[in-house]
Order: structure tokens, then C-alpha cells, then sequence
DNA sequence: ATATCCATACAGACATGAATGTAAAAAACG
DNA sequence: CGTTTTTTACATTCATGTCTGTATGGATAT
């Protein structure tokens, strides 16, 4: 084979960042040769190498396809700004949801848990920067909801930011582990309703 | 060099595991040849295939020397049985107090964050192990919080027990990716502590 | 006590295989 | 025909496992 046309050769690039989805997944990235990812794609590692540099930048556009900062997740909720625990409540089932599409599911896992540092690659520095991210917006909307007075009386709006970072955390680590074992969905907003219900004023100590 | 005492061929043994755990922690596993190891513990590889059978065997050993399930945890600090909120904080104490030894932190940040799967090693099969085991446990004593009545109205022992489970296995993650970011024990304490007043039913449910 | 002998604890060299990067050839498009 | 895409072939590097060599420790016999 060679030369199809240009939009043929854009399927290929494709192709092999679906066969590093793959492959990395299963074997983790350390054990893939780009051989094999290129074999998995039906070509050869020229093709490998003619649309990438090297491992590290198939590695970086196979992350790319799945970027998607927390923020933008809230904006396409349509979220009003008036209720920012409500605020949160949807950003995290916009986060939820995009994790149960295979593709998301895939590559965060292999971010996470099935790859080390490599090349110019450390991946716990983007984890660090997702998260960090992540953490910023919480700390907005519960700085908010805390001048709202919408917080547990006692309950500093810093330690609640964290306290549902690390249940976010936590929740995509273990599921990542096994997610054929259960429902992130499921189980993910029934841990954020539950915790959003403890950390919530309630009404008695409103009136 | 040749053979000195038995004590001294541990002595070798116990240096191996230590430079693995500096090189592991530092390049990955993956990246890092046995070759490096034995030469940062000022040896050479003969030491480490007499020592050990391969690289997995060699990882293998060196989380043995950290394992710590989380009921000796518990058993470690004497709680009583009457109090199981309280003994979960204790849990949970002497948990952070471990992580803030070198040992073992340099460990679990190789286990979590710097290998993927090599040889017959798995590290996500051993982190969920560790998971459930801990899980397991808190299980056990929020079920006996709730039968005493001790866990807010509407809060189901099973959330309650993976709330808590999420948050210490976000803040691990989190905390891991940069130990030296600031001290778990101290965030890690207020954490919990803000968590389980939240989970305590209040005196004013109770009477 | 000391000489002998074997197992132990390493060091060093070697063979193998695998992955990488590159360069050159080949095939198809325009 | 020239350019773009892909294959094929090649050179290099590097980790692994194995094998051999060797000096010592310790047990046993004398």
C-alpha cells in the first residue's frame, strides 16, 4: 500500500491512535512496541513513524483526542450561577458520563494506571494538572456557596473543596482499576448526593 | 569481593531493595535496568541474580518489607471496640503516621505512580487487594456505627464506608504524586475529622 | 589446631533478542 | 513527473539471562 488520498491518510492517523488505545491498554505503554501498535492498525511502523516524532508524541496526540477541562464540562451543563453546590452536582455528572464512553475510559486509564514517566512524558505531572484544575473550580463554587451561606455551619469552604476532590479522586482511581466491575455513574452521583446532603445547611440551622 | 559472613550477604540483600527503591522511585521501573540498581547500591548484577530471581522477584521483595494490612493498623493503636467511629480515626491516624516514613512512602508512590504491569506483576491487581482489604475493614466498623446509632439519619453504612474509602484513597493519590507538597498527616487528620463530624449524628438527632 | 572440601556470594564476560531511529525504495496520487 | 504516504532494510543500542571464574566462610576430618 501507500499514498491514498489526504483524507484517507488522516484515517490512518486515526487508526493508530485507536491501536495505541488499544494496545497500551492492554499491555500498558512501557511493554508496547510501536511495532505492535502499528501491526494492531494492520500497517507498518513507518506509518508510525511518518505521522509522529516518536512514542511520546503518539503518546501526547492520543491524549489530546481526550482533553477536557472541568470548566468546559460546567459550561455545557448550562448551569445557573446561582446554586453552585447544584453547580457541582452537574459538572460532576458531566465528568461521570464522559468516563463511561469507552474512548475516555480507555485513555484515562492508561494514564493513571498504566503508564510511568518516558521520553519527555510524566504523566503524574499532567494527573497533577488535571486535578489541579479540578480543584481550582471546586474551591470557586464552594467559596461561593460558603458566602451563600449554604454550608454546614463549622464547615470551612477549603476543607469541603477537598473533601470532594478527594472523593472524585479516589472514586476514578478505584474504578479505573476494574470498570467493568460497576457503574461509575451509578455509583459516582450516588457518593456526590450523599456527601453534597452531609456538607449542605440544613434547614433547621437556616431558620 | 567474595563472601563474607551471612549477616554481610543480607546486609547486601537489604542494600539492593534500598537502591531499587531510590532508582525505582527516581526513573520508573520500567526505565530502570538491574544493572542501575546494582550499581547505586555499589554492586553488579551478579549480586542482584544472586539475590533475586529476576526484576519481578526483586519488586516483589521490596513491597514485602512495607505490607501493613489495615486491621494491624488498628490492633497496633489498642483501640477499644465500643467507639468503631473512633476507631476508624485511630485507623486512619496510624495509616498517615506509616506514609510519612520515607520507606514507605517512596514505596507506595513506586506501587501507585511510577510502574505499570512487568513480568507476573500487576500493580493494579495488588492496589485493589490493598483497597479491598481496607474497605473491608471500614465496612466492618461503620456497619457497627450504624447498629449504635452513631451515623447521621439517612446515611446508609455502605456510603458512608465508600466515602471515607474515596477519600483516603483520593487523598493518597493526590498526595503521592508530590509528597513534599505538604504534610498528609496534617491534611490527612483534618480531613478525616471534618468528614466524620460531618457522618456523626448530632446530639440534637440523638435525643 | 590445621588441613581439606564444598557451598556461598559475588564479579565479569558473553550471547541473545528486542526496540529504536533512519535511510532508501516503492507505490499511488495530482 | 514530482510529491506524499508507506514499506522494507539496516545499524545501533540496550537490557536480559546465563555462564564462568574466584575468593571466602564454615563444616568436617585428621
Amino acid at each position: 500500500m501507500a499514498r491514498r488520498t489526504k483524507a484517507e491518510a488522516e484515517a490512518t492517523r486515526e487508526a493508530l491512535l485507536d491501536a495505541a488505545e488499544e494496545v497500551f491498554f492492554d499491555n500498558g505503554v512501557a511493554r508496547t512496541s510501536l511495532e505492535q501498535i502499528a501491526r494492531h492498525a494492520g500497517l507498518t511502523r513507518g506509518a508510525v513513524y511518518w505521522h509522529f516524532k516518536n512514542k511520546a508524541d503518539l503518546f501526547r496526540a492520543m491524549l489530546d483526542r481526550v482533553r477536557m477541562p472541568f470548566e468546559e464540562l460546567v459550561a455545557e451543563t448550562g448551569a445557573s450561577h446561582d446554586s453552585p453546590l447544584e453547580t457541582v452536582r452537574l459538572g460532576f455528572q458531566q465528568s461521570l458520563l464522559r468516563l463511561e464512553q469507552p474512548r475516555h475510559r480507555r485513555v484515562l486509564a492508561i494514564l493513571i494506571h498504566r503508564c510511568e514517566f518516558f521520553g519527555d512524558i510524566d504523566p503524574c505531572a499532567i494527573q497533577t494538572e488535571m486535578a489541579g484544575e479540578c480543584l481550582d473550580a471546586l474551591g470557586g463554587y464552594f467559596a461561593d456557596a460558603h458566602r451563600l451561606g449554604l454550608l454546614k455551619q463549622g464547615l470551612a469552604p477549603e476543607v469541603a473543596t477537598r473533601l470532594l476532590q478527594a472523593i472524585l479522586s479516589g472514586l476514578f482511581h478505584d474504578w479505573l482499576r476494574d470498570p467493568d466491575a460497576y457503574s461509575i455513574y451509578e455509583r459516582g452521583m450516588a457518593l456526590v448526593d450523599a456527601q453534597l446532603a452531609l456538607m449542605r445547611r440544613d434547614e433547621a440551622e437556616a431558620a
